[in-house]
DNA sequence: CAGTGGTCTAGACCACACT
DNA sequence: GTGTGGTCTAGACCACTGC
């Protein structure tokens, strides 16, 4: 990865390289084969990784390189860094982080005030993905996919009602008692039974009048507006795992969002 | 900043100052005094501020330690780094980053294909501020604000009907035909006219039906469920300059949001 | 105490933009 | 060519954690 003369760039010069490759500096190119690494599971999340010390050996470049590498995988919340500990794989299984990708928020006090979401399992079942749901996921139209319609309580009320799309071939026989049981996020669910580590997601939100079934499990009136969050979460590589149709209440929360 | 002798931390040892200071490193501390000029106007948005080695002679740092420095201040975007020419304030006054806040796109096709929005100013005038007007802006109940109502049409489709409050002590004499004839965002409008700079904003964002006066505006029946956005925008040091609250159509357009 | 991440420096060289 | 940001290294020392 590096010579012992301090000439950096050794990867990009070479007299005549076949197709002029992009020039992509080296902690870049550390950065991509620790993700390999990741996605390889070599660590697994709540794990510590190498030292930078050991990982500089590794790649036999220096500890600064290792460092900026780090970085930018603490940027992306794939790895979180603890001073004097160590750096550990990102998990969505501690208690900090436990709703990490929810943005309804209480108009009044903080969510600690309103206590741990009530979760109710409507449905789960196996079905053929749909033309929609085959794209959003990236899978072919009538492929295994297995179907979740769940409704989470706030504060006793109910606020959230949600179909979940998951490709079976990731989720094999998940039951109800599994989702229904599980202490924590759906995505340490994922973590913890099914080994996918979701690391980001992508929201499109809109505003649209309760439609039928979903008026019931939040026990409003049909046309009532509701906030329709469609969510498609992805693991390592912008693969899609999830393709989740939320539909919020807003009467007493609210959708909050940070612009930069 | 820093003494001959390379032993750093000179800010924070002493061996019993009054009472015990958070450790802040040096860097963090170069952050905040390139923080300070910014606010103070040294250098304005678009031009560049001095070189990472100028900082650093004027600061008495290695290169290095002004370079984190900017580096923070480029993530939060109030500097922009340009390889081989310098590092610029930021501005909403660019092409490439006209709709900086704006997270409304079309369904289909890109912002492009849609052409610029269209703007129709339907009020502008001084006000008193209400309660919640103040407590949003940070001012008293009953001080003057502006208040701005407008359509902004999207594909040549009203699309987005919003009101805007302003500190009327910092938009002195903000006129209609100035809203009108502004070429870019209003932020960039705010930042020329009137030497507010926004660098940040929260939104909360709710489903509602349309009220009475939107529906007008936005040309659909009352009642239709539209997305309100509730903004406020901030300059420096958390200072509220704008509460804007918009109400978008959401049937051929969608809120985007990515999360990490 | 040793080990980890965090800060700081100094110097060298690369990539990019203007002139 | 000159100047700017960007990368890389090597080494020293600080701050936090846990043995």
């Amino acid at each position: 990865m590096a010579t012992t003369a301090p000439s950096y760039g050794d990867s990009n010069e070479s007299t005549a390289s076949p197709q002029m490759a992009a020039f992509s500096p080296l902690y870049s190119q550390i950065k991509t084969l620790i993700l390999q690494s990741l996605q390889a599971g070599e660590w697994k999340p709540g794990e510590a990784i190498p030292s930078e010390m050991d990982l500089a050996a590794r790649y036999r470049v220096s500890q600064g390189t290792v460092r900026k590498a780090i970085d930018e995988l603490a940027a992306e919340n794939l790895v979180v860094r603890r001073q004097g500990k160590g750096t550990f794989v990102a998990t969505h299984t501690e208690q900090h982080v436990q709703y990490r990708f929810l943005r309804l928020f209480p108009d009044q006090g903080d969510l600690d005030a309103e206590g741990p979401a009530q979760r109710r399992i409507v449905d789960c079942k196996k079905i053929r993905a749909s033309a929609d749901v085959a794209r959003s996921l990236g899978i072919k139209t009538g492929e295994s996919v297995m179907f979740v319609r769940r409704v989470l309580s706030l504060g006793g009320v109910p606020t959230i009602a949600e179909d979940i799309w998951l490709p079976a071939a990731l989720f094999k026989n998940m039951t109800t008692d599994q989702l229904a049981q599980y202490k924590g996020s759906t995505y340490g669910l994922y973590e913890v039974e099914f080994g996918v580590r979701t690391v980001r997601a992508e929201e499109k939100v809109r505003a649209v009048a309760a439609a039928k079934g979903m008026d019931e499990l939040l026990a409003v009136e049909p046309g009532t507006p509701v906030l329709a969050v469609e969510r498609i979460a992805y693991t390592y590589n912008d693969k899609p795992v999830e393709l989740r149709l939320g539909h919020y209440l807003t009467d007493t929360h609210h959708y909050r969002n940070e612009l930069g």
